[in-house]
RNA sequence: GGGGUUGUGGUGUAACGGCAGCACAUCGGCCUUUUAAGCCGGGGAGUGGGGGUUCGAGUCCCUCCGGCCCCA
């Protein structure tokens, strides 16, 4: 390396790169076929040396990953690789690779892609290690990685540079791959069940099937508004008039509200709609769709969260609406007076506010935070929902339930209301006291008229996914399990010469 | 929107208001079985942006830009 002061990191290995085309080898590499899983390596038998005798050959193998530690020790270069299943140890020996591997070998940076022929064997230590043959060059790394030990471990930038944090933190890592094996899961469930999947629009002219404020985008050829959905609902239960019997839909939805580490303004839900099925069959769905996620996971029923420890061994305990509010509240939920005189004890604004809503904020500030779990909650007072069919036996009572897992919601479903003019009546009598962003009841006049030509009697499902993450992988924040969560975009500031473009850190 | 807290070389961190230091990484040298390899030597940040108080500001004040937590 020429002494040159003041040279930054990059500028270093931008020398190193040109090095590296100097020995004729191209430094973004180009296809490397049949390299093994590190994790499968580490599985292969290989023979260990007796006392005094030489070790028999191991089995030949090939790998491919990024260099994550070096270390120099004269004619011998020791590198672990890391792909994403594990990491293993390569010995680079100058003889063994000769002078173009060694030239290699000392221009290698932490962060580099290569990929390794060598034998499997033991050190003297008895490390399992890759006795490198011959390398492949196969990506310089021009900016250089986190620190070795403590890797990258600010918040922000973990999020704002996930890429980084994927290669530096294994459990950041294993946490996504987790993810995908869940959704991979549903899927295999509901199929399983006979399920069909869907796509339905995200936009929409109307959004509905739940209470958010939604976000408003613009089509310039129509030259109309649009709404990215809050809720794929109305649009599945017009599949089911059409005759589709089990449809889901895995998808993006989009709420205008705040966040939090229960909130992301994009999120992905599971919905899904059984034709002649009821909340009863949703709920065993529902048991059925996140214990077989826990078997994919591996790991058991008791699964650690934070401090505390969750069971998950099903059946998981019903509750009615009513029964947690007496034992929580010690109130009635018919019973307003007392419920009006609880949440004036609690704080609670109830003047001018529909009994019913009062009753809704009431149970969220004193029960919700209770409801450790996994609980179903059913049975809800039917003025807070619109969109449910209600008992036969008591029309005060709709048939709902919602999951809670830690005081989360994780899943809400219902019976289907299916009659069209009481699904009209309830879309045109606003709750009072609520603006309209906040009610699930929206107008939607075309989904009246698929109602009308009879849907059939249904069980209705939805499962917040990036919740359910949270809670079976033990993260604390939603922001853990959203690859890139929502950021504010760091703005250019006033005098920043080093960055003309003014976005240190583009997303 | 309100309150609290936080931002220091590439990364992880330290600095009673008093010369911005340490570790890893990096550069040069030695070393054929290391384990965050070791040893010797070198370079790199003026502390998120702007302003103020002070003889002197990473530290105190104001403001702006991000992050995190709590609340609405």
């Amino acid at each position: 390396m020429p002494e040159e002061p003041r040279e930054s990191l990059e500028a270093v290995r931008m020398e190193k790169l040109r090095r590296i085309a100097d020995l004729g080898l191209d430094p973004w590499g180009g296809r490397f076929d049949g390299h093994q899983a590190v994790a499968m390596v580490r599985e292969l038998s290989v023979p260990k040396a007796q006392e005094g005798q030489q070790a028999e050959p191991g089995p030949a193998v090939r790998v491919a990953g990024r260099i994550v530690l070096k270390r120099g020790q004269g004619k011998v270069v020791f590198l672990d690789l890391r792909d994403w299943t594990e990491r293993i140890q390569i010995f680079v020996g100058k003889k063994q690779v000769g002078d173009l591997g060694w030239n290699l070998v000392e221009l290698l940076d932490l962060g580099d892609l290569i990929g390794v022929d060598g034998t499997l064997g033991y050190t003297k230590t008895g490390e399992l290690t890759v006795f490198a043959s011959s390398l492949t060059f196969l990506s310089k790394s021009l900016l250089p990685p986190p620190e070795k030990w403590h890797g990258l471990t600010d918040v922000e930038q973990r999020y704002r540079r996930r890429y980084v944090d994927l290669f530096t933190n294994p459990e950041s890592l294993q946490t996504f791959l987790g993810r995908s094996k869940i959704i991979t899961t549903f899927r295999k469930v509901l199929a399983e069940k006979g399920f069909v999947e869907v796509e339905t629009p995200t936009m929409q002219a109307i959004a509905g099937g739940a209470a958010a404020r939604p976000f408003i985008t613009h089509h310039n050829t129509l030259d109309i508004d649009l709404f990215l959905r809050i809720a794929p609902e109305l649009y599945l239960k017009r599949l089911l008039v059409g005759g589709m019997e089990r449809v889901f839909e895995i998808g993006r939805v989009y709420r205008n509200e705040g966040i939090s580490p229960k909130h992301n303004p994009e999120f992905t839900m599971l919905e899904a709609y059984q034709a002649y099925g009821d909340y009863h069959a949703m709920m065993d769905l529902t048991e059925a769709l996140i214990c077989g996620s826990i078997e994919a996971l591996g790991g058991g029923y008791q699964r650690p969260w934070g401090d505390s420890t969750i069971d998950f061994t099903p059946p998981w305990p019903r509750r009615t609406y009513a029964e947690l509010l007496a034992e929580h509240a010690g109130v009635d939920p018919l019973d307003f007076a007392s419920i009006k005189a609880r949440a004036d004890e609690k704080g609670i604004a109830t003047e001018g506010k529909d009994p019913n809503v009062v009753t809704s904020a009431l149970f969220e500030e004193v029960v919700e935070d209770r409801l450790t779990g996994p609980i179903f909650v059913i049975d809800y007072p039917a003025a807070l929902c619109p969109l449910t069919k209600r008992k036969t036996s008591n029309p005060a009572v709709a048939e709902r339930f919602e999951l809670y897992i830690e005081g989360m919601e994780l899943a809400n479903a219902y019976t289907e209301l299916n009659d069209p003019l009481l699904q009209e009546q309830l879309f045109r009598s606003q709750l009072a006291g609520l603006p309209e962003e906040e009610s699930m009841a929206k107008m939607d006049d075309d989904f009246v008229r698929a109602l009308k030509h009879a849907m059939p009697p249904a069980g209705g499902l939805g499962i917040g996914i990036d919740r359910l993450c949270m809670i079976l992988m033990n993260r604390p924040s939603i922001r853990d399990v959203i690859l890139f969560p929502l950021m504010r975009p760091r703005s250019p500031g006033p005098a920043d010469p080093g960055d003309p473009v003014g976005e240190p850190f583009p997303s």
